[in-house]
RNA sequence: GGUCUGGUAGUUCAGCUGGUUAGAAUACCUGCCUGUCACGCAGGGGGUCGCGGGUUCGAGUCCCGUCCAGACCGCCA
């Protein structure tokens, strides 16, 4: 070994001991007389001591020379400092240096290893390994590992079992799009990385483990945001002879141990919704729920009052914005563009100030009486001193925009508490979704989700109204989970195939071993995926994934790191039978 | 594919309606300093203002293009 301790572990019980500590120069403070070196390692931080009276003259001359970041080996003593440093576990000694050695030196870093660094976030990723020494990053990672074993064990202790499924699989045009692998031994052919070992893991049902899961990196080749990755980790599960409730409890018994196990935090009796009733009250299909602002028709109030633009609206709602009746002029035109840029896309916006006197004042008082302002804020539950937002128009894109707004008030309200944590199911999605562009039904989940037993003739005559019994976890607004009862039926998964516009050729073709597999006696299953870095970062307090990641990739996919992805050699083009288009 | 924001010292940023030699903080280097711990003090070095073109007497600043980065929309069964 290298050293007799580490960096966070001394204090004044180890007075008078011989140490030898290897680790990171954080920093030095040269008094002339004396030098101070901060040695870092995961631990912590130990104060290293070197003066002209107790350290031979050429010790003290080399570490004259420490730079930030160099490796160094140090013997000495654990003495009592004489002014002590009640902020850090190791302020009440520090180690009175005999001699060093420099392990390694280093380039000064192009950015400080600080909690609040004054690196970018580009500069950070293309130095990940300097970035991990950070302490933030670092706690993170362990965070993850911690979040991660209790994974483990809250489903190993219900006798799961782990098995991994292959990472080179063959692509399907459903769903997200594919990374896709060529073949060398097969001239022309293609893996493909899994968007998800769904099959895989059902196969697994009807080969009889009976209980599987997986802590799994998944491949989507999708744009990127702050909170996705195109690989990413799922916590990947799946059980044989259940019925949803039984998925849904054992889950969110998952959740319940890890908000108590990690943060401390008691949640029981997760709220149930349907995916009908999360659009209608929150315009969204993961509602965060920590907060009120739910939305409120007005279609029947607001129409037929001479208000021309209301007037021929499909959809009219509104939220009560607690506190917000005193926003200014300025601040409440703010909103309005806001709701006007081309992300959101509205129109436009009415406003209605709920005064403390019982008054109304708003920006259609024109077209409506106190008294409908008054029906306006009793349908929105608004209280004195809040403010009511309306918009107008299509049913879909009027809920999405609102919802939009919700949220974004929501944080500019600091009601997006990162300790408080509201989880609830989200239940009863619909099993098909019609897609304009390509005037076909798609799954909303994916072809493999068995619609709801008692709609089953509905399939034929009216298959975008059949639900299926397909669910979503959600936590503060995230996503954080979705899974279904699954198909077992391989005339059922055929029906479903055709439905979603696949020939019998082309379905045999893509999914024929599922469809066999389920021949041979496939018992009813179900199961569930959870995203893994999004959990973690909301558990963490964070949205943004990205810092729970060790080696993350940039907006545009890109690892900055390794410079990733890279040309190759024409030679391996050759072998993997590939020509490139050349690019104009 | 689209919208928006940004790119100036190693780093994070300021630089107004175009006008002397482009600044601050921090990091780095040198010296001083008898208990520092965000040490302090004095001094110093450090810039192709992303790149290309244009407008202008004059461009970090305005215009066009392009590249890069970030947020979002589309997309993500």
């Amino acid at each position: 070994m290298l050293r007799t301790n580490n960096c966070g572990e001394l204090n004044l019980a180890h007075v008078g001991n011989k140490v030898t500590l290897a680790g990171w120069v954080q920093k030095t403070r040269n008094k002339g007389f004396m030098i101070w070196v901060d040695l870092r390692d995961r631990y912590g931080i130990t104060q290293i001591i070197f003066d002209e009276e107790r350290t031979d003259k050429e010790t003290l001359e080399m570490a004259q020379n420490l730079g930030r970041e160099f490796v160094i080996q140090i013997e000495g003593t654990v003495i009592e400092r004489e002014s002590k440093n009640p902020n850090m576990p190791t302020g009440a000694i520090e180690i009175l240096a005999e001699s060093f050695k420099i392990l390694n030196a280093s380039k000064t870093p192009p950015f400080t290893i600080e909690n609040e660094t004054d690196g970018g976030e580009e500069l950070r990723m293309q130095y990940r390994y300097l970035d991990i020494r950070r302490n933030p990053v670092r706690e993170n990672l362990i965070f993850r590992s911690k979040v991660s074993l209790a994974i483990r064990n809250y489903l190993s202790s219900y006798n799961f079992i782990d098995v991994e499924t292959p990472y080179l699989i063959k692509s399907t045009p459903e769903g997200a799009r594919d990374f896709v692998v060529p073949s060398r031994m097969n001239a022309g052919e293609f893996y493909a990385l899994p968007q998800s070992p769904q099959t895989f893991k059902q196969l697994l049902m009807v080969g009889g483990m009976d209980q599987y899961f997986q802590i799994v990196k998944c491949f989507r080749d999708e744009d990127l945001r702050a909170d996705r990755q195109p690989e990413f980790t799922q916590i990947d599960c799946e059980m044989t002879f259940v019925e949803q409730e039984d998925i849904l409890a054992r889950f969110e018994g998952l959740l319940i141990h890890l908000l108590k196990e990690i943060k401390g935090v008691e949640v029981s009796d997760f709220p149930r919704m349907t995916y009908a009733e999360a659009m209608q009250k929150y315009g969204n299909d993961k509602p965060d729920i920590r907060f009120g602002m739910e939305f409120a028709e007005l279609t029947d109030l607001a129409k037929g009052k001479g208000f021309p633009v209301f007037d021929q609206q499909e959809l009219i709602v509104g939220i009560a914005v607690p506190g917000a009746a005193t926003y200014t002029r300025k601040q409440i035109d703010a909103l309005i563009d806001w709701v006007k840029r081309p992300q959101i896309g509205a129109n436009g916006l009415i406003w209605v100030k709920c005064n403390e006197d019982g008054s109304f004042k708003s920006s259609v008082d024109k077209f409506y009486s106190q008294e409908d302002l008054q029906a306006w804020a009793a349908s929105t539950q608004a209280s004195a001193g809040d403010l009511i937002l309306v918009m107008g128009g299509e049913v879909n894109k009027t809920r999405t925009q609102l919802s939009a707004l919700r949220m974004e008030l929501a944080e500019q309200l600091g009601l997006r508490d990162p300790e408080v944590f509201a989880p609830l199911w989200v239940v009863d999605f619909p099993l098909l979704e019609w897609d304009e562009e390509s005037k076909r039904f798609h799954a909303m989940h994916h072809p493999f989700t068995a619609p709801k037993p008692e709609q089953m003739k509905l399939l034929a005559t009216d298959p975008g109204a059949v639900n299926a019994n397909a669910y979503d976890l959600v936590l503060n607004g995230n996503e954080i989970g979705g899974g279904s009862i699954r198909i077992h039926d391989a005339a059922v998964q055929e029906t479903m195939f055709d439905l979603l516009g696949f020939t019998k050729e082309e379905a045999q073709a893509q999914f024929g071993f599922l469809m066999e597999a389920f021949q041979y006696g496939a018992p009813p299953h179900g199961g569930i995926a959870l995203g893994l870095d999004r959990l973690v970062a909301i558990l963490g307090g964070q949205e943004t994934i990205r810092d729970f990641i060790a080696f993350p990739k940039n907006n545009s996919g890109r690892d900055l790191m390794i410079n990733a992805p890279a040309s190759i050699a024409a030679t391996q083009l050759d072998e993997l039978n590939l020509v490139l288009k050349p690019t104009s």
